[in-house]
DNA sequence: TTAATAAAGGATATTTTTGTCCGTTATTGT
DNA sequence: ACAATAACGGACAAAAATATCCTTTATTAA
């Protein structure tokens, strides 16, 4: 479904936005620790994070990555897949086909689009802030 | 969502399907220019197809792949999709945990679960005959 | 101002997926 | 039997995804 760099780009902005939310900042070391996945191809996702404005990155001695706590709440798990993984899940064609439409579509083209539509939704609806909810409450987990 | 192979697998069993459908044999060829496909690897494919019996293949001149008529209704496209892919797709985590159910989930597991079950069972549930039938009637199409 | 810290970024390596090539095997018609 | 046909299967090649290494840059504190 997705990349292993997005899922690693999701787990990894789960984890920084639970810290932020309890006001820590975290660094490259603990995230990947957290996450269970390796350091420096995490370096690279959080390079990405980063420059798509998804978490602040601040370099030096007590640097790491962070969520200010007021845009938890505007991030949703779409705005990382998109960053990552582009945007061809929700609107290229199930079978690869070029061009792909109501008018020239593939045999699976209508009932595809159900399905993709459902999941566009369901990642535009979701947010950091009430998956990390899960996350403190000791209800989900980043690893295992 | 699908591998490449995986694409060209349902385009090629559509394909053949089709022409089944109609008392036609295709072969290699016909089948890579029908579906816009490099040759060899659209041959692998056709092996995994061939040995997981969704197409049966015959040798020699005027051989080719077809699939018997009366077995067309009972494939789904989930066996192709399975017998390429395999079904990370729709046992896997999301989130690419090794563990991840019920009582261990990850962040995404119960929204997630909801969109998979909807796929798997909109695969289930689809056959090769009924995608065949749109494309014998001009109204789906498996290129451009 | 220097040493330590931590992210950024470029170069390189490994693995997986995708794709190609070519000799082998089975089948058919002559 | 023989030549032609077409799938099979093994080896190889290219491209993309995943992963690592190391130097540079920014920041902090002493």
């Amino acid at each position: 479904m997705f990349s292993k760099a997005c899922e690693y780009g999701i787990k990894a902005t789960l984890h920084v936005a639970q810290q932020s939310s309890q006001g820590s900042r975290v660094g490259l070391k603990d995230i990947a620790a957290a996450i269970d996945s390796p350091e420096a191809f995490t370096a690279k996702i959080m390079q990405q994070l980063s420059r798509n404005g998804i978490v602040d990155s601040i370099k030096g001695p007590n640097g790491g990555f962070e969520i200010p706590k007021d845009k938890l709440r505007t991030i949703q798990l779409i705005q990382i897949v998109s960053a990552i993984d582009g945007d061809q899940l929700f609107y290229g064609c199930g079978l690869g086909l070029k061009q792909c439409n109501e008018q020239k579509p593939c045999p699976v083209h209508h009932k595809f689009k159900v399905i993709r539509d459902n999941l566009k939704t369901m990642l535009e609806t979701t947010s950091i802030e009430e998956l990390a909810l899960g996350l403190s409450d000791g209800l989900t987990f980043l690893k295992r």
